[in-house]
DNA sequence: CAGTGGTCTAGACCACGAG
DNA sequence: TCGTGGTCTAGACCACTGG
C-alpha cells in the first residue's frame, strides 16, 4: 500500500467511519486513522470480544484486519496502554487490563500507610455490612444518570488494616447492570471488588474522579471506625466510569488518617 | 543513514552515552536511542539553554544536531511533552513548559469550588504573611535533602476565594537557591509563585507529591482561616521537585473544604 | 527457534500558523 | 508560501518470551 494520506478507513469502505460528520458541518471533523483504529479496538473491548486478562490479537494481525500499517495500530495501542486499558508485555503480547492480578491490589485506592514502606504490611480485612436494592434518590440518580426512583444496589462495608477499621464506605450501582449482586457473593469473594464486577457482571471500571473534603465523624461512621464523634476524617466521593464515560458507581468513603494518608502525584 | 540498529549515540562517538555501564555489570543496561536523546534534551533544559516559554529547536534541527532521524527525536519529545516538560503547538513549534501563561493559573492546585463550574469566579487573593530565613529543623532538612541547621527560606501565606480565606500554607525552600527572596518581591508579584521562581531564580517545579490528611483546626490556623478551633481541615503536604528529581520545596497547606474540594483523577 | 512487542530509519503527505 | 508539528507507510533489525 502506497502512502496516500487516507482520510477515511478502508474496512468500512467510505462512510461509517469517524471523520465523516453530518452534512454541512462547519468543520469536517478530521480524525486521524490511528484514532479511528483506537475507536474500533475500544468497541471490541466494550463488546467483550476480548476479556480482561486475555491477550488481544498481535499488532501484525490487527494491521491486517484493519488494512493499515503496523505503525498505525501501534500508535492506537500506545494510547490505550497510556490510559491503562491495555497492558503491553514485550515478547508475550498485549493484554486487556484487569483489576484482578494487578501487580499490586487496589489500583484505585490512594490510601497509603504513613510509615510502612509497603502496603504488604497486612492485606486489608474487608467486612461487607449490607447489600440492598433500593430506590435511587435524586443525588444518586443524577450521578449515575438514572431516573430518580430507579433501582440501585447499595453496598456498605468497612476496610481494616492491621485490625484497625480505617475505611467506611457506601456505594451505589445501577440495579440493571448488577442484577444478582448479593451480600454473600461480596463477602465470599477474595480479590478486589472491581475484579468481581469484571468476572460476574462484565463491568470494567476504567476511570474515576474523586472529590475530597475534611469532615467530622458523626455517630454512625464514628462507631464503624471506632473513633470519637468529631474526629476529622477524609471524605472521598468517587464517581467511577466504564468505557465511553458511562458512570457505573458512586462511592462515598470516610477514611481515618491517623496512621494513613491519601497520596497524589502532580505533574 | 542506513538502518543499522545503533546501540550507542553518534555525537559522543562510542562511550559516555548511557547504556555503557560499569564493567562486569550483569545486564548491559541497554538504553534506546530516543531515551538518550531525551536525556540530552533534559540536560539542555536543566542547563537553561532554552528558557520557560521559549521554543526549542525544530525536530529537523534537533535530528541533525544529534545525528538521528526525526522520528527518534519525535519520540523523545513525545515523552517530555507527556511529562509536561514541553508543550507542542502544531504549526508553531515546541516550547518549554512554564507556570506562567499556563492556560489556566495554578497548575498544581487541585482545590476546586463545589458549585461554580469554573475557578474564574474570582481570582484568588493572596496575602503573604511572612518570609524569613531560618535554620532547617530535622524534618525540613530531610525532605529537602539538606543538613539540619542549613538555611532555608520559610514563607507563610493565605489564599482567599471570594473574600473567604481558604488556604493557609507554610513553605520551605533551600536558602542557597533562593537567596534574595523577600516578602516584598512575593507580595508585589502578580502571577503564580512558581512562575516567579522560574524568572527570578531559574528554578522550575516539574513534579510534586502530595500527602493528604484530615486534621482539626488549631488556634493559629483557625484564626487565619476564620473558622472555630476543631473545624476539620484538609492537611496537604507537598514535596515539589525540579528536573532530575531534586526536591526544591516543602509545603504544608491547610484547606477549608466547606465550599471547595480537592479533586483527583484516577485511571 | 518462531512470534511478540520495541526501536530506528527514510520519505511522503497533511493540517496548522504566520508572513 | 513556507516552516512547524502531525500522520502514515514500509521495511529492517533488536530484545524478550516460550516452546
Amino acid at each position: 500500500m502506497k502512502p496516500d494520506g487516507p482520510t477515511t478507513l478502508h474496512a468500512p469502505p467510505t462512510a461509517g467511519a469517524p471523520g465523516v460528520a453530518a452534512a454541512g458541518a462547519p468543520t469536517p471533523a478530521f480524525s486521524p486513522l490511528y484514532q479511528q483504529i483506537k475507536a474500533l479496538i475500544l468497541q471490541s473491548l466494550q463488546a467483550g470480544e476480548w476479556k480482561p486478562g486475555d491477550p488481544i490479537p498481535s499488532e501484525v494481525e490487527l494491521a491486517a484486519r484493519y488494512r493499515v500499517s503496523q505503525g498505525t495500530v501501534r500508535k492506537a495501542i500506545d494510547e490505550l496502554a497510556a490510559e491503562n486499558l491495555l497492558v503491553r508485555r514485550q515478547g508475550k503480547g498485549t493484554f486487556v487490563a484487569t483489576h484482578a492480578e494487578q501487580h499490586i491490589q487496589y489500583r484505585f485506592l490512594r490510601l497509603h500507610p504513613d510509615s510502612g514502606t509497603l502496603d504488604d504490611i497486612g492485606p486489608a480485612t474487608r467486612e461487607v455490612l449490607a447489600c440492598r436494592r433500593v430506590r435511587a434518590n435524586a443525588e444518586v440518580a443524577a450521578a449515575l444518570q438514572l431516573q430518580p426512583g430507579e433501582t440501585v444496589v447499595q453496598v456498605s462495608r468497612v476496610l481494616s488494616f492491621q485490625g484497625i477499621p480505617t475505611i467506611y464506605e457506601e456505594l451505589w450501582l445501577p440495579g440493571t447492570a448488577f442484577r444478582g449482586l448479593t451480600l454473600e457473593a461480596l463477602s465470599a469473594y477474595a480479590g478486589p471488588m472491581y475484579a468481581l464486577f469484571e468476572t460476574q457482571f462484565g463491568v470494567r471500571m476504567v476511570r474515576a474522579e474523586e472529590r475530597i473534603k475534611a469532615v467530622a465523624a458523626t455517630g454512625a461512621a464514628a462507631q464503624r471506625l471506632q473513633v470519637p464523634a468529631g474526629t476529622p476524617l477524609l471524605s472521598v466521593e468517587r464517581l467511577a466510569y466504564t468505557y465511553n464515560g458511562v458512570p457505573m458507581e458512586l462511592r462515598r468513603g470516610l477514611y481515618r488518617t491517623d496512621r494513613h494518608h491519601y497520596r497524589n502525584e502532580l505533574s
